[in-house]
DNA sequence: ATATATTGTTTGATAGTCAAACTATGTGTG
DNA sequence: CACACATAGTTTGACTATCAAACAATATAT
């Protein structure tokens, strides 16, 4: 078989395998996807404004005014008057919005752990070290 | 760094840009997020019950009879009464739907093929013999 | 100053989803 | 056989996710 088409089948199976375990992991929370997406951001870079967040979310600043309203009602993150720029707002991550960022996080390692666990050192090693090439690539 | 904290950004990151591309393929094309989604199933597991078509997607029944009544109105697949069980249908792609299928097929393999592109033969060996392990065992 | 650009919100529309009620058909048991 | 129970798919009602376009407030440039 082409090596090309056996990359290909796999990459689609393990795509499809990641996105029924992200899903399921949100599920067994109480956040919404778009909550849980946005806390992902949040956790991961930082607080940022609308603008920035929905680029990193890839939706329209309205869609994210929609989840940030959502966040806030939760009590998971809260919207901060930006001092150079008074059209702007920064959110941020309130100490729930974070245990969830980091429950989510935790979720996430032990996926890593799981799939690490059936790996040889060696493996492991090639794996990340082409993700990472492919992240930097793509 | 621990070499699991590693997988894991390198995981994630590797994840969320797999969604954009998948999304914005997707976006090119004629059909919504669930209709694709349908087609990939169909196109590659062949004709299906309703029951077997939401369970490999992952939704309730209710769901996947809005997303194929969309798919015939489309004239990409079709209702098909199954000859052993009359509250069955069998859903099959039309030829449009077959060419839809091919056509996003020929995304993923040129996706593929980009990132085989900047590895080496070895890297993408190891990367595909990963994959097919997580595969089996997840 | 005035026009233009930018940040975020609102509005109106559509898609995606589920749970629960429902219809039609199939299966098993006394 | 008749009745209960199970299963396949649809419908309904509700909610979430999303976009594009119109809008309000503020910033920037000429």
């Amino acid at each position: 078989m082409d090596p090309i088409d056996e990359l290909n089948e796999n990459l689609v199976e393990f795509f499809d395998r990641m996105s029924s375990w992200e899903q399921s992991v949100i599920q067994q929370g109480k956040l919404n996807v778009a909550g849980a997406h946005a806390i992902e951001k949040l956790g991961h870079f930082g607080s940022m404004s609308m603008k920035d967040l929905s680029k990193d979310l890839g939706v329209t600043t309205g869609t994210t005014t929609i989840t940030v309203d959502r966040l806030e009602k939760g009590g998971y993150a809260v919207r901060e008057r930006a001092d150079n720029d008074r059209r702007s707002y920064i959110i941020r991550l309130t100490e729930k919005g974070n245990d969830a960022y980091l429950d989510h996080h935790r979720h996430h390692l032990s996926f890593a752990k799981e799939i690490a666990s059936f790996l040889t050192d060696e493996e492991i090693e090639c794996f990340t070290a082409v993700l990472e090439k492919i992240n930097k690539e793509i």
